[in-house]
RNA sequence: GCGGGUAUGGCGGAAUUGGCAGACGCGCCAGACUUAGGAUCUGGUGGAGAGAUCCGUGCAGGUUCAACUCCUGUUACCCGCACCA
């Protein structure tokens, strides 16, 4: 048995929070280190292993980097709107703000288990009017900004939750949440401009410190592309058609336009004759779901309208055609079909028996007649340009079409703006005021918040639950103080999760959202840590919202993460994610009952890859393992088997020690000397990379050296051994940080290990008088050779040819070269 | 189809600038101790071979005195996006 458990957890932490020892210090701001982990959702149930995987092993970074001098700031909140707890209150009847609250005290206890560095003072939780206040009034300035608008759209909804989606909440045409197909309907909701911001938020996407997949799936999400609009006017009726092309080149291929079934102009200019087969399309196309869309993408379908437009170079009438395939939601709604040169053109031309004629000849032609050539190459077929390579002519026809008003380059993107009213209860209200008289009115913002009212009927029916309280719903105009209603929509909790790291630093400020002149100084945030799953969600309103304030006046500064950190996931041992209705999930309270919470974190922190995660171990018969924990619980009873020697040897209290002159260490000292200098070295590296595991080999090794040299000495060098020891629970501290004052106070010391400063390693004590070099013959090891430190390549090379081990090898051939690498190793080449 | 990533013993995982592959731990094997335990300690442990040796980082090539590492091609798996004009 360890003396150390769970009683030593509850011991330090109960004096640590007494001792306020991580409480933050404003006035050593310009020492700041904002690293902050992405808060948590509150949840009934214990803490699971994934709290402790990601709280606890970024509170190893964050204590390495405070014994470095740094003051970090290191707060912890509660994500705590959402539809988990609404549709708990639907099956269980229990409140979602009593659940919540619950949730939130229970997780404030088990939080602090973990034995974090969180400053609680600091703490906030979005469903408390205090912040959701804010949240309001971030809505009321993006309003006043042009940047919260209200349209008629048709939109993303979830039969399921009853509610309407934003597109990147959207997955496989599914919902995120329920994964229930998602349907569209045309509904008036309130969206943010986040398009405005499209450029910015790709451009500046490079000089980020951001793992690469995740700029290249927001980069990909925000789908930047350049081309141009190209009109084709229409030959019954006045006005044109726009267009978006990416192959302004190819625009001699062009045989007939396609609008989406969902464009404006589309009953305008079909003939009568048509109408009714296309009504029924439209009808057709606008039942199916995202799923059933996805499903037929190999057959296309699309119906005639009767109507033509006139190409605009050759003024040749071409027929207007609406199809599926063209989305209403990206560039114009209409596409110039080329099908000699476009591969789902080319699809519907065959299928409706187009022409499809070529403009471009490929510089190797390798792509058959019957097939769309989709590479650049040479103009022909097209008039004067012929010739022309794809890539000047990109540059010519828009020149030529701009000349005569009919095209002009341009750059669209995919992204599309932030969808953020929802028809559900357990959120926000949007702080509008609906007059009869002076339309939309924003709540003044002195009679923020608009409270979240108690007595509500949340079933969800697809109306808003707030329509249906004539308390919350009726009330004045604040313009003309005629009666008027409120705005009955909450807000998309990725709102209240898109600025909460601009309120902690300052999250009891009464008087603003924060004091720019304090937050200016806190942010950006230092080092972001969580999952890549937010990748085109929160990180990217996250930086939208922050540039939005930042144009506004209220930051200054454009990037809220300067560096991100993504952690893996600790997978059930079936490879899946842990899930309770998957039965695999393994819970923390176990062992940290048993071992205490260090010997967990330890475990955690040394069995799997940070950045990569993976599955729980199993045993012989396919259960979770825990032998690798009692690994590391054997390692703490090694561990304090030694403290309990060295204090044997040297009485408590131990003085702190300076570290010996290396001169004065005799050579079997200098070896345990090597090990601690290389252990500070390697581990100084290795933390801030989050490579704990080879933090903690490095422990280990340190550990089987002390009690090696104390064993094998005759006259161990006490002063040294108690030197050592200390420099290595400093090592151990971040990492395990109550079983290392546990034994620190045990040493004698009466101050905290937690403010001590982290050791630094000398050069010198690593170079060594004699290095081991590895011989090898044609690239394969041979031999080892011992060699003074200042042997030069000449003596290392004479040492090495003159090897008895290697005469008989070495006669078989002739000595072609001999490559000496300093300090490593000797290849002599034979022929 | 596009983008990003991964592949190393029985297992988790190491390997700095191209320089002795497999650190550290688990498991396994052998031994010690014993108040007989699912405890602890010590030693060994990539594979093949009696052995000198040979073979080994998904696969096939290449560069190099030297390749897990760099280059070309290829396979499998994972993640994200996907009719984006």
């Amino acid at each position: 048995m360890s003396r150390y458990g769970v009683a030593t957890d509850r011991k330090w932490q109960k004096r640590w929070e007494e001792e306020q020892i991580y409480a933050f210090r404003p006035e050593r701001v310009s020492e700041k280190l904002y690293c902050l982990e992405m808060f948590s959702y509150p949840s009934a149930a214990n803490l699971h292993l994934g709290h402790w995987w990601n709280y606890g092993l970024t509170d190893c970074w964050a204590r390495m980097q405070r014994m470095q001098g740094k003051e970090v700031f290191r707060p912890m909140g509660f994500d705590a709107f959402g539809l988990p707890a609404e549709n708990y209150a639907i099956r269980t009847g229990i409140h979602p703000r009593d659940s919540t609250l619950a949730s939130i005290a229970t997780m404030q206890v088990q939080l602090r288990q973990i034995g974090a560095t969180y400053d609680w003072r600091y703490e906030l939780s979005t469903c408390d009017a205090s912040y959701y206040r804010w949240t309001q009034w971030l809505f009321l300035q993006l309003y006043k900004n042009g940047l919260a608008y209200r349209k008629d759209a048709p939109v993303n909804w979830c039969p399921s939750c009853q509610t309407v989606l934003a597109n990147e909440q959207v997955h496989d045409g599914g919902c995120e949440r329920c994964h229930t197909p998602v349907t569209k309907r045309n509904l008036t909701q309130w969206f943010f401009k986040i398009t405005d911001y499209a450029e910015e938020l790709v451009t500046t996407l490079d000089a980020l410190d951001w793992p690469e997949k995740t700029k290249a799936m927001q980069k990909n999400w925000i789908g930047r592309s350049e081309g141009a609009f190209i009109d084709f006017p229409l030959a019954d009726h006045p006005g044109f058609i726009r267009n978006f092309t990416t192959r302004a080149d190819t625009l001699y291929g062009a045989t007939y336009l396609v609008l989406a079934p969902e464009h404006p102009l589309v009953l305008t200019i079909t003939t009568p004759t048509y109408r009714e087969a296309v009504t029924q399309y439209i009808a057709s196309t606008a039942q199916q779901s995202e799923l059933d869309r996805v499903a037929n993408v190999k057959e296309k379908t699309g119906v005639f309208t009767g109507a033509y437009a006139l190409h605009p170079l050759t003024q040749e009438k071409i027929p207007i055609w609406i199809a599926d395939y063209v989305l209403a939601t990206y560039g114009t709604g209409s596409v110039m079909a080329v099908p000699g040169h476009d591969i789902r053109d080319f699809e519907f031309a065959t299928i409706y028996h187009l022409p499809i004629p070529r403009v471009i000849s490929a510089a190797h032609p390798d792509t058959p007649d019957n097939l769309p050539y989709i590479g650049d190459g040479i103009l022909i077929n097209s008039a004067s340009f012929n010739g022309e390579s794809s890539e000047e002519a990109k540059i010519t026809v828009v020149a030529r079409l701009q000349e005569l008003g009919l095209g002009q380059a341009t750059i669209t993107y995919r992204l599309r703006d932030w969808l953020v009213s929802r028809q559900r209860y357990w959120g926000a209200p949007v702080p509008i005021i609906h007059c009869p008289h002076c339309g939309l009115v924003p709540v003044p913002e002195e009679d923020l918040p608009v409270e979240l009212p108690y007595d509500v009927q949340f079933t969800p029916d697809g109306q808003s639950p707030l329509a249906k309280s004539p308390a919350f719903m009726e009330t004045t105009c604040p313009t003309c103080g005629a009666a008027a209603l409120r705005d009955p929509d909450t807000l998309d909790t990725f709102v209240d999760s898109s600025w909460y790291f601009l309120r902690y630093p300052d999250n009891r400020n009464q008087q603003a959202a924060w004091d720019p002149a304090w937050i200016n100084q806190m942010l950006p945030v230092d080092r972001y840590v969580g999952g890549p799953e937010h990748a085109c969600m929160h990180l990217l309103y996250a930086r939208f919202i922050t540039k939005a304030l930042r144009d506004m006046g209220y930051l200054n500064f454009g990037e809220p993460f300067t560096s991100l950190f993504h952690q893996g996931i600790i997978l059930g041992v079936d490879g899946q994610r842990m899930s309770k209705s998957r039965g695999n999930t393994i819970a923390p309270d176990g062992y940290v009952e048993r071992y205490g919470a260090d010997v967990l974190r330890l475990y955690l922190a040394f069995a799997f890859s940070y950045s990569d995660g993976g599955p729980w171990p199993v045993d012989a018969d396919n259960k979770p393992s825990d032998e690798g924990i009692r690994g590391i619980y054997r390692f703490v009873q090694r561990l304090e088997r030694w403290i309990d020697r060295l204090l044997e040897l040297v009485p408590a209290p131990i003085p702190a020690g300076t570290p010996t002159p290396l001169a004065s260490l005799r050579p079997a000292e200098r070896e345990l000397n090597f090990t601690l200098h290389q252990g500070i070295k390697t581990i100084s590296r290795d933390l801030p990379l989050y490579q704990f595991n080879t933090s903690i080999a490095q422990i280990m090794i340190l550990l089987t050296s002390l009690s090696r040299y104390e064993q094998e000495s005759s006259a161990p060098n006490l002063p040294f051994l108690a030197q050592v020891t200390q420099e290595m629970l400093r090592l151990l501290a971040p990492l395990a940080p109550h079983l290392a004052e546990e034994l620190w106070e045990e040493l004698g010391h009466t101050t905290s290990i937690h403010n001590e400063a982290w050791p630094t390693w000398e050069e010198a004590a690593l170079v060594l008088d004699e290095v081991e070099y590895g011989v090898q013959i044609n690239g394969r090891i041979r031999a080892k050779l011992m060699q003074p430190r200042d042997a030069s390549q000449e003596d290392i090379r004479l040492a090495a040819l003159a090897l008895p081990s290697l005469a008989a090898e070495l006669a078989e051939g002739t000595v072609a070269k001999v490559v000496v690498v300093p300090g490593r190793l000797v290849n002599i080449v034979i022929t």
